[in-house]
DNA sequence: TTATATGTAATCCGATGAGTTACAATTAAA
DNA sequence: TTTAATTGTAACTCATCGGATTACATATAA
């Protein structure tokens, strides 16, 4: 698992809280990366049809989905990623014992076993759930950001 | 979680299955990776007590542990590592608002609940519950592996 | 005393994550 | 129609990290 998943988070989370379009430096400047960093990660999200994207001017993108629909494992398996992936691979299949043959197929299973837990975790983590974790006393009532005025871009 | 863990679990199923000391060349040749990377490894797992060495001819490492006592959480935490880790940071602290001060917390708190979650499995897999799995039929009546004489090294 | 092992450091290489820059294509608005 | 803003995407650089390799001092059994 990447960062990408991270900034992924953090830029859904902050789209939906903005409720309008938002273009890619000011993503990226909330989540303190490159604008083209955010392009890359929102084409897989677009793909996922988990946001949506309009060009020119007053465009960048939008999440208009309702909160409570999309959770973690959406946007994980949007970005193509895994809780641990499995690339280096121990033992050899050609040797005549069981352990140097067998092992790696071990290890792949534990692997999976791990993934299939995480990815149940992250079932239960909706957007909805992180946004009321930020604002406790709810979006209108935000004490530091308000409703995200023009000054706190 | 790097290959480390896969390289140590098959290191330690390896040394349960031999029953002797065990040089780090022959175990390298098993797991299929290079002795000076095996003997960092062995010394972590040294340091927590799971393995242990002997220098000289006829030395090299020894697993004298209860096979059914050692799980893999007892390996990972050996090699001081995490399912996950949070190394790259989204947001600022600095900055006025909700979402890019609170979310690096919010996701910190994520991996943790996964690499908890994952801890609980590795604590359930035992060596022996390992050694079963690759010897369904009882390490002495292994087909391919005999009981490791010198021809399957 | 000698051969065999470990412990450990230094170095190299390749892959990958991340940042930066650039530019064609698209779209809204003047 | 023109202009400015924005995405989509590729190319490039840079730093970091995993892994392999080499080397050698130290320890131990025979």
């Amino acid at each position: 698992m990447t960062a990408e998943f991270a900034v992924a988070i953090h830029s859904v989370v902050f789209l939906c809280h903005k409720k309008k379009y938002v273009s890619s430096s000011e993503i990226a400047d909330n989540v303190c990366t490159n604008p083209a960093r955010i392009r890359k990660i929102m084409n897989k999200l677009i793909s996922a049809n988990i946001v949506e994207t309009k060009n020119g001017v007053g465009g960048g993108y939008i999440f208009s989905l309702k909160p409570s629909e999309v959770n973690l494992f959406h946007i994980l398996t949007a970005l193509d990623e895994k809780i641990v992936s499995h690339k280096w691979h121990s033992g050899d299949k050609n040797k005549p014992c069981q352990v140097a043959f067998g092992m790696d197929a071990v290890t792949e299973n534990i692997y999976n076993t791990i993934n299939i837990a995480g990815y149940e975790i992250l079932k239960k983590i909706t957007i909805e759930d992180i946004i009321k974790t930020l604002f406790p006393n709810g979006e209108e009532k935000a004490n530091i950001c308000g409703n995200c005025k023009k000054n706190f871009i």
